[in-house]
RNA sequence: GGGCCGGUGGUCUAGCGGUGAUGACGUCGCGCUUACAACGCGGAGGUCGACGGUUCGAAUCCGUCCCGGCCCA
């Protein structure tokens, strides 16, 4: 089979709509569902329906995809699912904003519409991520696209409730949560981003309940917690407050009259070393209260939007919000004269991750995950080498995190999500978790039931991605075959919220890890080195971004120059690198296609060089088993990049500037049409097996200019990944083609150096020590020759006399000639003194290294040998040098 | 405050006990040689963050410090 004719230029915008289209309706995709043998598969990290993909996700994708082409390629069942992730708190925010643009206020509709709502904000999203993933060429499964909303998935988030629920698991709680009063939820930990914030710490005197004079100080920064204050508390070791304690304070701005206590968990250090205790308000202020029974616990003062509310708050404050709140209360305590001190404070501020709104702790009652249980077998599990995380430096931080674990949050104060399947019997208030509403009260035989009114934490679906996506609980089909998968690749920035939780779930419902390995891929930064984000703007969008330089371009540019498993720029100087790259691929297969006859055959099996082939032919084929050795290597130790920088230098340095250059004379019948012949199946071999090296990093190229050189098979995305030993490798040739490359080098830069016309045919000569080097200049002399312009390649006999009106240059190989035109003499011996200083430097530091008679003892013999000819190497060439120079040889230049 | 990662030519990066320290981009010089000027050829450019230590030998190992980034409190 041969081929469609190649354009000039590469378009990729014509190019990979086609072939996206191709591959999609052969299915070749699609993963079997019966078989044996090898699989390999991975679940695509669901992206959050509430937006649309980021050039992050499109890194974690490219490297996904090279795994799963390649994997494809070798034969293995290869399975990629794709998903996306119902995002329930953020997915409601966004609608919410949309819907307050036309003017409706999101809790004011009945739950249908608002359901509909966020159906249609689903759908929409919905389709731009799936037309993303599909303009990025990404061969993931489309028949077994999953959504965390699904039927199937709701069922597993419900039976995994149920499951945890009777084992006592989860349970219900009242704790101090992150609440977030614009959302008016709970939020986990993990939603909490705290920075550093600049506040006003206020010294506050609480007087004396009794009237005496004077009180205690307190420093507090959010003096309108006041009046949810039930004690002053102080260190039961701090001298300065020792005469207080057990006595009574008043309240500020209030008649509550609480008492000074002692508690060993307060930070002498900080303001006054004492502290105002607001249990329901402060998750240190909670501690404390626990530990001492004796106080009441009070109303909250703050309702769920953070305004102050509550019989406890004096009515003049009431109602503020507790910004405004703040002000006021502060003002009130400065005009009683209770503000002894104001000074600027830097504290660290949590906000919620979904809203940005400050979080307030707050005492409230939700559900819990106890994940102490759970992490022993995670933890053992990476311990073991059971789950590995490339680049392993962060395995670490998983073993921190896991060893501190709280339990974990997971109900949700909104109506966006999986509902806990909890139901309380209206007539004995028994509560049961059911995957099916229960028909009868197990104990009062009751019908009627609440269904709790919260919903789960999206999380708590995500964690099941790897086995629920596949149809767990089923135990047959897909989670037969493709469970456990084999790999996940994500950012570290999810390391604790998904994947440390998806191993706790893998083991704990089907005993098994969720995946062998996991990669984290590094964070990309923009031009001026800032991290990409969606807040700065700076993160392009991947559409446009292929819509101006191709899927490819945007595929080989983020894996390389740059390592992907770092964090590492991405910007203009990448994208062009790439696109230049495709270009020079574009252009070898051009080229190659020219040269080829019709009717030529590349061998499925390995390549036969007959006897007599030429050496670069020996050499080009050498260096293509050496790279796919170095591929595989790299692919099977998920080096990305360098993979990527491998075939970029094969394809560009080995094959494009050295092989062709140098084979377009024998490929036009120089050598004769036997040496012609060679070259062509040497250059249609190597070209075909690079394509489909390269088709994992950039499919769509590849696949188009396959199709235009010789091949076998419908789709490159399906040809056999090329295997190790088709090829032999020849290290006389690599080190012969050697010398001829390094010639080449010399009299060109003789060339340059003496500001020659670069055409102008001149008269070279070479002088070489090893007999070997020799007969490959004598061999190649025409190639040498014909690649730096000389009228005739002359290969000296070691005593022959030097030519004379030459310029010199003297390597480790040897000697170099170049003819100057009549009217040129060598006067620019420059050079020449240039690398003669630098030569004697080097020799006399390793005669001092040699000098060292603890070298000379404890060195390998090896080492001192390689000092040892080296020593003699630059000598001689010290020697020639300065014979060249018209100076004496000196036995010990300095 | 605790932890992790990184500091290599102007920029990004490879190397992680024995090399004359990789490569790319940029820069300079010369070339439109019919695959490619989105290219080819050649050159210049580095006290490998600082200081100590281990070693016959350190960019590479150890310690301290400085600078940058990230994570956790």
């Amino acid at each position: 089979m041969s081929g469609r004719e190649l354009t000039a230029r590469f378009d990729p915008a014509a190019v990979e709509r086609r072939w996206q289209e191709a591959w999609e309706s052969a299915g070749i995709f699609r993963a079997p569902t019966t078989g044996s043998g090898p699989t390999f598969s991975l679940v695509l990290p669901p992206p959050n329906v509430t937006g649309v993909l980021t050039l992050g996700h499109v890194l974690g994708d490219s490297v996904m995809d090279v795994l799963v082409r390649s994997h494809r390629m070798r034969g293995d069942a290869t399975l990629w699912l794709p998903g996306v992730d119902h995002a329930g708190l953020s997915t409601q925010v966004e609608v919410r904003r949309r819907l307050l643009k036309q003017g409706v206020r999101l809790e004011e509709l009945p739950r249908e519409e608002a359901l509909q709502a966020v159906e249609t904000w689903r759908h929409e999203h919905e389709s731009v991520i799936r037309e993303q993933i599909r303009r990025g060429g990404f061969s993931v499964d489309w028949s077994r696209y999953r959504y965390t909303m699904d039927p199937a998935m709701q069922r597993a988030t419900t039976r995994v409730f149920v499951d945890l629920f009777h084992r006592g698991l989860i349970y219900r709680g009242e704790r101090i949560v992150n609440w977030d009063p614009r959302l008016r939820s709970a939020l986990s930990d993990l939603e909490v981003v705290h920075t550093e914030e600049s506040g006003e710490l206020l010294t506050i005197r609480y007087p004396w309940a009794d009237g005496r004079p004077g009180g205690i100080l307190v420093a507090t920064v959010r003096p309108e917690t006041i009046f949810g204050d039930v004690a002053v508390a102080v260190h039961p070791d701090d001298p300065r407050h020792s005469a207080a304690v057990g006595q009574k304070v008043r309240v500020p701005l209030t008649d509550r009259v609480v008492p000074v206590i002692t508690d060993p968990g307060i930070d002498q250090a900080f303001g006054t070393g004492a502290l105002k205790v607001t249990p329901r308000h402060d998750v240190l202020d909670f501690e404390v209260a626990r530990r001492h029974p004796e106080l009441p616990l009070p109303p909250s003062v703050l309702d769920e939007t953070g305004r102050l509310e509550s019989d406890w708050v004096p009515a003049p404050f009431r109602g503020l919000d507790r910004d405004e709140a703040r002000l006021v209360v502060r003002n009130a305590l400065a005009a009683a004269g209770l503000v002894e001190k104001s000074e600027p404070h830097v504290h660290s501020v949590g906000r919620s991750e979904r809203s940005d709104a400050v979080i307030e702790p707050r005492l409230s009652t939700q559900w819990f995950v106890k994940v102490g249980p759970l992490a022993e077998r995670a933890v053992e599990a990476v311990r073991r080498g059971e789950i590995r995380f490339h680049p392993d430096r962060w395995t670490p931080s998983f073993f921190r995190w896991m060893e501190k674990l709280d339990d974990w949050c997971i109900s949700r104060q909104v109506f966006w999500g999986h509902r806990i399947p909890v139901y309380t019997c209206e007539a004995c208030h028994l509560a049961v978790a059911e995957t099916e509403p229960p028909k009868a009260c197990g104990r009062c035989g009751g019908e009627r039931f609440t269904q709790d009114p919260d919903v789960l934490d999206t999380w708590f679906t995500s964690w099941l991605w790897p086995f629920a996506s596949l149809g767990w609980p089923e135990p047959s089909g897909d989670v037969a075959r493709y469970y456990p998968t084999t790999v996940l690749v994500t950012g570290r920035d999810i390391m604790f919220f998904w994947v440390s939780r998806m191993i706790m779930a893998g083991f704990h419902f089907t005993d098994r890890a969720p995946f062998a390995h996991v990669y984290y891929t590094g964070m990309l930064r923009d031009d001026a080195g800032r991290r990409m984000s969606k807040h700065l703007g700076n993160s392009p969008d991947p559409i446009a971004v292929i819509a101006e330089n191709g899927a490819d371009a945007l595929r080989f540019a983020l894996l390389y120059p740059n390592p992907v498993d770092q964090d590492g720029p991405f910007g203009r100087a990448s994208l062009d690198a790439a696109r230049h790259f495709l270009t020079k691929l574009w252009n070898v297969v051009r080229f190659t296609v020219g040269q080829l006859p019709e009717g030529l055959e590349v061998p499925a099996a390995g390549l036969e060089l007959p006897a007599g082939t030429r050496l670069e032919e020996r050499w080009i084929v050498s260096r293509y088993a050496v790279t796919l050795e170095e591929v595989d290597a790299a692919l099977a130790n998920f080096e990305f990049t360098r993979a990527a920088t491998l075939l970029h230098a094969f394809l560009w340095h080995d094959v494009a500037d050295r092989y062709i250059e140098v084979a377009k004379g024998t490929l036009a019948g120089d050598y004769g049409e036997g040496a012609a012949r060679v070259a062509q199946n040497t250059l249609a071999f190597v070209v075909e097996r690079t394509l489909r090296l390269l088709h994992p990093f950039a499919p769509h190229v590849t696949e188009e200019l396959w199709h235009a050189v010789p091949h076998t098979g419908e789709f490159l995305a399906i040809a056999p990944w090329p295997k190790a030993g088709e090829a032999p490798r020849d290290a006389p040739a690599e080190a012969a083609m050697g010398v001829v490359f390094e010639s080449i080098r010399v009299f060109r830069n003789l060339r340059a150096e003496n500001h020659l016309a670069p055409a102008e045919p001149l008269r070279g000569w070479a002088r070489v020590g090893e007999p070997e080097a020799a007969r490959a200049l004598r061999e190649q002399g025409h190639t040498v020759a014909h690649q730096a312009r000389l009228a005739e390649l002359v290969v000296l006999e070691p005593g022959a006399p030097d030519p004379v009106d030459v310029a010199t240059s003297v390597i480790a190989v040897g000697e170099y000639f170049l003819a100057l035109p009549k009217e040129r003499s060598a006067s620019e011996s420059e050079a020449l003194r240039r690398e003669r200083a630098k030569l004697s430097e080097l020799l006399a530091k390793t005669r001092a290294r040699l000098g060292d008679p603890g070298f000379i003892t404890r060195a390998p013999s090896e080492v001192v040998r390689e000092q040892e000819s080296k020593v003699a190497e630059l000598t001689e060439r010290l020697r020639r040098i300065d014979g060249h120079l018209g100076e004496p040889a000196s036995e010990s230049p300095t």
